[in-house]
DNA sequence: TGTACATCAGTGAACGCGCGTTCACTGATGTAC
DNA sequence: TGTACATCAGTGAACGCGCGTTCACTGATGTAC
């Protein structure tokens, strides 16, 4: 309401923002346009000038989100010690992807679900997505002799479903409950499972 | 409109019935109570003689919706040929839980994400709940000498994640193009990937 | 450097919608005598 | 067996809410001369 100029500047930002921060106080339906503005201080309408609709907004909020996951996977590869042979690279990059993963869900359910709640791609600052960081593991994983290729085609939907699964379970299902200690230790466990299963 | 009766006889089975094809069709956000009552013929406060809210009416529907889901695994659980030895009649009955649980998800999507939209418990015609059935088949694999007891514990989670995450990208998320044909080969491998991995 | 003017970002008011829920009511039903 | 009556399942009308979206507008900004 206190703005020294008429105009507002960066009103797009803004909204953005505002939406994401929506998004991650109560997830995809939390997004409400009018919310949005009310936050910035602006009235309703303006929002148009920025977004088509309510919908693109919604797109706009699902893409950072989906971003911010890809950036998370990638802060747990950037982590990996580089005093390791190939092999136990390889093994570790799959870990990571799916820590990554599993961290952004339970430290932003919001946004987790965000994400998926469009038809949305988004890649971090590798230029990667999400997806194609845990395709990219998988092919280490190949290169290193660690997995054979006659079972590497269609590896990414098994180890993604595992990883979703306990996300979705933890953040918004019957997992609800868990503790830290609890969640830290599945998290773990799912992963060897990952690795030995695949 | 044309009913016999000024009463209608059987109301509360009747929207929660209407409630069940709205989840069906739609899911737990398309239960809406004035259009329960309308697909039944009747007045929307009508509905206030048989539900407390709108929440009590969702709570029933999830509760079927997770009865329907636990029957559905039990009828996969029937259909275990007997003439196997013990460790691959375990082997059989954690394969059929999994199985059960993909193949209502996939039928039944609406239903499915109705099921787990509350915290819901609900047991099929066994009176086991859905985690109980994958715990009893998780108990036969120890017995059976398959699975040893030091791995035995938290194992519902693993396998449940892997099952749901599938379930969730395949109905609602990412992998929601993905052909019959696609599905039943991942459902196949996802269940692969925990009888090894656990 | 100063002035006229076009642009277009944001305003204020209003719309129609469908929702959950509440109110006072009515009249078919089942029971008590 | 017939009648008076209490019950309570369903009615009709209305409420307030918040939403997305549209309309005609205004006035600060940046540009052209």
């Amino acid at each position: 309401m206190s703005r020294s100029t008429y105009r507002h500047g960066d009103l797009h930002r803004a909204l953005l923002a505002a939406g994401t921060e929506l998004a991650r106080e109560g997830g995809p339906g939390a997004v409400v346009l009018r919310e949005a503005t009310r936050r910035v201080g602006v009235s309703p309408n303006a929002a148009y000038r920025h977004f088509a609709d309510h919908r693109a907004l919604l797109q706009a909020v699902s893409e950072g989100a989906m971003a911010q996951l890809a950036r998370a996977m990638e802060t747990e590869l950037a982590s990996i010690s580089a005093r390791l042979n190939p092999a136990d690279v390889a093994r570790a990059r799959l870990r990571a992807v799916g820590t990554g993963y599993l961290r952004f869900a339970q430290a932003e359910p919001g946004l987790f679900r965000a994400a998926f709640s469009m038809d949305t791609l988004a890649s971090g600052d590798s230029g990667l997505t999400p997806y194609e960081l845990l395709s990219s593991a998988l092919d280490d994983l190949v290169v290193a002799g660690v997995l054979p290729p006659s079972r590497r085609e269609g590896a990414e939907v098994l180890a993604w479903s595992a990883v979703h699964g306990l996300s979705m379970l933890v953040i918004d299902g019957p997992l609800r409950g868990m503790s830290d200690d609890e969640r830290r230790a599945a998290a773990g466990r799912l992963l060897d499972m990952v690795q030995k299963g695949l």
